[in-house]
DNA sequence: AATATTTTTTAGATTTGTCTAAATTTAAAA
DNA sequence: TTTTAAATTTAGACAAATCTAAAAAATATT
């Protein structure tokens, strides 16, 4: 059984690995706010237990039997997520701080659960993909447009909300589905998304990008 | 804020002291599973942060700061064994130790948010009192039968389960509202109750001892 | 009341996760 | 390629929560 902490070290290093392999000693000390020396003492801790393969001065990456338990974690905070959104009716903006304190809570029929009460989400309120209890990510065909970086392209091919002032402003926008678009920009300010479409720029708020679904 | 531990020390002193009043550190070594010697370091360290009135080898009492600590936490806990029960379907005898996990999630949001999900609960599955998020209870006119000691007596006012099988089984035995009874038997076994009532003795299973709801 | 027993506390040590400051290694620049 | 800068590790220390063993206080027994 791991600590809470040894959690959040597995937990952020697999994070940090989808940017970069090996990940750095400092990336996580940034990440855990602690300093790079802790990090090390850290490191070789979680090597020890065979749940790190860390080489020195070069970075570690998880080993099997790691990235499964960091997985879990991801696993958990994101159907934590789900039910904070959808059952207690929290904000997406709301529900990280807690979901980080939920994470580390370690019963397996208490996931499942949930799971099952949860219907079997695939996706989490921030439009992040939720594994399954062996690990296993569905292949989602679409993602939520606000997922996008700048200069990504893809199709229109769905919407998360279906109240009819959303759709009639989707409309009005131009925003159909089949439509091709390309991410021009993305405002730091507000999360708004400067979009391609038609040869022509227009600008769609957060809250709007979040419920329009796209496929590459 | 509190660390887990602490957390932990002042709800076991909360319960204890129900029992015998001011606590002592032996019966707190017991409940935490430690030793005394670290009790009594613990002491030091609550008695320091106000949170319990401590007299060397005389034991402890929960200030008002410290018993309302204590009662958040029991409340988290009982809010989250009605979720477990009530929502995810576990067993009543499946929910503490994942409650004693639940319990130290520390966001006024969420318990408030849990509390109007589950319709503002007044009991937990084992028919304990819930306490107000301004740590009152709710002076309960009836308490589960199974609640009740030997030689209690009381009156049997209602019931928690309304299934027509359960019924005719209560009136079968004799058990129905309005009667007087009397407890002269706990099995500790199978924690079956064995009743005075009518003048005669009679056996009931714990399982409908939990749904008999009695005033005294 | 004196002695024995139980309970509690103190003293000193250990483990976990952290820190600072100094030393070492790697990467970048001249 | 030598020098400089950045990243990382080591060494030694600290706080939290625990332990064992021994001392002190309270309680029970003769």
């Amino acid at each position: 059984m791991q600590s809470y902490t040894e959690e959040n070290y597995l937990k952020i290093i697999y994070h940090l690995s989808v940017i970069s392999n090996p990940v750095q000693t400092n990336a996580i000390a940034e990440r855990t706010q602690t300093k790079a020396a802790s990090v090390t003492d850290m490191l070789k801790k979680l090597s020890d237990k065979e749940l790190v393969d860390y080489v020195k001065y070069q970075g570690v990456t998880l080993t099997e039997k790691g990235k499964l338990m960091a997985i879990n974690i991801v696993r958990k905070h994101r159907l934590w997520e789900v039910f904070l959104v959808e059952k207690l009716n929290f904000k997406w903006d709301e529900v990280h701080e807690v979901a980080e304190e939920l994470e580390h809570i370690n019963s397996t029929l208490l996931t499942e659960r949930l799971d099952e009460f949860l219907e079997f989400p695939k996706v989490d309120p921030h439009g992040d993909p939720i594994p399954d209890q062996y690990g296993n990510f569905a292949d989602l065909s679409f993602i939520k447009l606000s997922k996008l970086k700048v200069n990504d392209k893809g199709t229109i091919t769905g919407v998360s909300e279906h109240s009819s002032p959303f759709l009639k402003h989707l409309e009005k926008l131009g925003l159909t589905l089949g439509k091709k678009i390309e991410v021009s920009e993305i405002i730091d300010f507000d999360g708004s998304v400067e979009l391609l479409i038609d040869y022509k720029k227009i600008n769609i708020s957060r809250e709007v990008a979040l419920h329009i679904l796209i496929s590459k």
